[in-house]
DNA sequence: GAGCACTGC
């Protein structure tokens, strides 16, 4: 096997700039490979958790990161803030914290270690892999802390956390007063959330906890950055270990992404040994085209080649389907995954010894000055190609095949640009305000999103009255911002507790803040599922989709058995997974409610009938949140959007698609695609709009 | 008259 390329200049910089410590890992991986071996750590005495800490411990101290620790721990206890570049293997998310924590404990016997990850998935894994290793229970010396899920108690010392749940507890307490150390976890893949957390950080060992410790944990590319950040803190190399992957590229550039994939699997299978194949594809529609047109194939290959089954993985699909994807195949067969970036960072496949990468995803990009989102299929960065090609050497050597050519390789940015330079920040600002930050814009960004685009958040807070003119926080900012929703939908919940609609309200935004609730279906059956639909939601089918989802969730709910609920969401093709997250949501919501206002709330008398609230007082209560989310209806049957007269389209997915009587339309959500859509739309009567907006700031043409 | 990458509280 051809050994890969060396790293590139900047990975190689970052390790010569610095101590190295190397180490080549033989245990297992510190990331998803976790999952699958929880034990039920609350049936077992304390005796076990000492037998199963102990024969960990014979795996721990084999890895050579055990032999480095005094050296490690040298530096992190005499720098105040750290930068820690671990590659995957390198065991730093499950050993660097338990070093620290025998450390730091020791000294501040009180005060906690919080360790923050991206998702919640890999929170939860962690800390119940490292609770065995310590060996107690999940919750307690060492626990987690996610949305609607809390293990932890008052001896808990080793906290994981998500990067939100830490951002909340910044919000409450400002100095973060419970904890001796905060350690950032995949720093490098630049969230919103992460990077707030690490200006947050610089400011308060500035000011108020110059005794707190900081670790910055990251992947090699953005080592620099983070050091420059934190005055130049040092940088800690640990290299872990990563089989060698063969890279090829094209000589001439493709025009057809799917064609090129599909000869390449072909190619694969014809000349390679037994071993799975990842591709990379931007988007659903491509991964549904490639899984039809390779099946389809496959059957005329002949017999003295493994059979290739190909399947779909993108997180639109319902959970049943993308569990296949991880299930081994018997017999003289080749798995053929077609998935999204969703395979790059949050889902690990075992088995996949290829890699074919179309050197292109999907991105939603926000644009400030036209108000609107737009979802853009671009070329990758090349860390985001090194990362997908190093999923063809997890277990074993691979290869990988770029559908581009080497000199466009070249040309590709270094880095993925971070998300909070292409989102709306009207959220990531209330925080910052929520927190007493008065000069948004010369904050300490770790990423300036621009005084544009950070007037435009201020000023949509100001008309929302979560600012005041001033620019400070009112109440109803404060209340906002503790919220678990985008400022616009905590807008319409406090204006639906004004207006005595709360119940109703509450379950839509439960709704919509649930992703992909309700699912495409499949071509075939769409006229069927939208009838179903229809005959369900009949006030939903004239005043449109937010009316719609108070009407499937009193259905949901009327359901006794679960076993009638999942039949029910599979005749209407709706997520069953999602509507459970909407109960939570839901009752989240409501205790948060009464929290905020000292007051019980009454749910009893939310009853299953459909016309027990009334449709003009919910809808204008997202007319509150979502003022300038609305468009009137033109002579010509076209929409024309309130704000700026451009024109926009109901999507095809909305209730309302079919609808050429809505005089005007309310939309939550405004993007474009092939043109400008409005998503999740309701029906306005001219009137409910002159009601709420006035006639200053709206020009009304009548139908 | 037609479509949507991924997270988080």
């Amino acid at each position: 096997m051809t050994k890969g390329k060396s790293f590139s200049g900047a990975e190689r910089n970052a390790s010569q700039a610095v101590k190295t410590v190397k180490f080549y890992s033989r245990g297992r991986s510190d990331d998803e490979s976790l999952q699958g071996e929880h034990v039920e750590a609350e049936r077992l005495s304390k005796h076990d958790l000492k037998r199963i800490s102990n024969n960990l411990l014979k795996t721990r101290i084999t890895l050579p990161v055990f032999k480095y620790k005094d050296s490690i721990m040298e530096h992190l206890l005499s720098n105040q803030v750290t930068i820690l570049i671990g590659e995957t293997g390198s065991g730093k998310s499950t050993q660097l914290p338990q070093f620290l924590l025998e450390k730091l404990t020791a000294a501040h016997g009180n005060k906690r270690i919080a360790v923050t990850q991206p998702r919640r998935v890999a929170a939860i894994n962690l800390a119940t892999r490292v609770a065995q290793e310590y060996g107690c229970r999940v919750g307690d010396r060492v626990g987690y802390a996610v949305r609607f899920d809390n293990k932890t108690n008052s001896k808990t010392r080793l906290k994981y956390l998500t990067d939100g749940m830490l951002l909340r507890e910044i919000m409450l307490d400002r100095n973060l007063s419970d904890y001796t150390c905060v350690i950032i976890d995949e720093a490098h893949e630049r969230t919103i959330l992460t990077d707030l957390i690490l200006g947050f950080l610089k400011e308060l060992i500035h000011g108020l906890r110059p005794d707190l410790k900081v670790v910055v944990m990251s992947a090699t590319l953005q080592a620099e950055k983070f050091s420059a950040f934190f005055n130049d803190a040092p940088i800690l190399f640990v290299e872990g270990r990563k089989y060698p992957v063969q890279r090829n590229y094209l000589k001439e550039p493709c025009d057809d992404v799917v064609d090129a994939i599909i000869r390449c699997c072909v190619q694969i299978n014809q000349g390679e040994q037994l071993g799975d194949i990842l591709c990379f594809m931007p988007g659903q529609e491509e991964i549904d085209k490639a899984v039809v047109v390779l099946n389809k194939i496959s059957e005329h290959l002949g017999t003295s080649v493994p059979r290739l089954i190909a399947l779909p993985l993108y997180a639109a699909l319902p959970p049943s389907e993308q569990a296949k994807v991880f299930l081994p195949l018997k017999g003289f067969k080749r798995k053929v995954v077609f998935s999204t970036n969703l395979a790059e960072t949050s889902v690990t496949i075992s088995g996949v010894k290829f890699v074919v990468d179309s050197g292109l995803r999907k991105v939603k990009v926000w644009r400030h000055n036209l108000g609107l989102a737009t979802l853009l299929t671009v070329p990758i960065s090349k860390a985001s190609a090194s990362q997908r090609t190093g999923r063809a050497g997890r277990e074993n050597p691979g290869k990988c095949y770029r559908l581009y050519r080497e000199q466009d390789y070249q040309k590709l940015p270094m880095q993925t640009e971070p998300e909070i330079a292409r989102s709306e920040i009207t959220s990531p600002v209330l925080m910052l305000k929520k927190i007493g930050v008065q000069d948004i814009v010369n904050w300490s960004w770790l990423e300036n999103p621009g005084k544009q685009a950070i007037l435009l958040a201020l000023q949509e807070l100001y008309q929302l009255k979560a600012l005041d003119d001033q620019g400070k926080i009112t109440s109803k900012g404060q209340q906002m911002a503790l919220l678990p929703l985008a400022p616009h939908l905590s807008c319409v919940l406090l204006q639906a507790r004004d207006s005595g609609c709360l119940l109703p309200v509450i379950d839509i935004v439960s709704c919509l803040s649930v992703e992909n609730l309700l699912l495409n279906p499949l071509p075939e059956l769409r006229d069927e599922i939208n009838e179903k639909r229809f005959s369900i939601a009949t006030r939903g089918a004239k005043f449109g989709d937010l009316i719609m989802m108070k009407e499937l969730y009193n259905a949901y709910v009327s359901l006794r058995s679960s076993a009638e609920k999942d039949e029910w969401c599979k005749d209407l093709c709706v997520s069953k997974r999602g509507f459970r997250n909407v109960v939570k949501v839901r009752s989240q919501l409501i205790s948060y409610m009464e929290k905020l206002f000292n007051e019980k709330i009454d749910v009893s008398e939310t009853g299953m009938d459909n016309d027990s609230f009334d449709v003009k007082s919910v809808i204008q209560c997202f007319l509150a949140g979502f003022m300038k989310n609305s468009a009137i209806g033109m002579p010509d049957r076209s929409f024309r959007t309130s704000t700026t007269g451009e024109t926009i389209s109901v999507h095809p997915s909305s209730m309302l698609f079919m609808d050429r009587s809505c005089p005007a339309i309310l939309y939550t959500e405004y993007i474009f695609t092939t043109k400008g859509y409005a998503r999740n739309v309701s029906r306005l009567e001219l009137s409910w709009l002159q009601e709420i907006v006035g006639m200053s700031n709206v020009k009304i043409s009548a139908r």
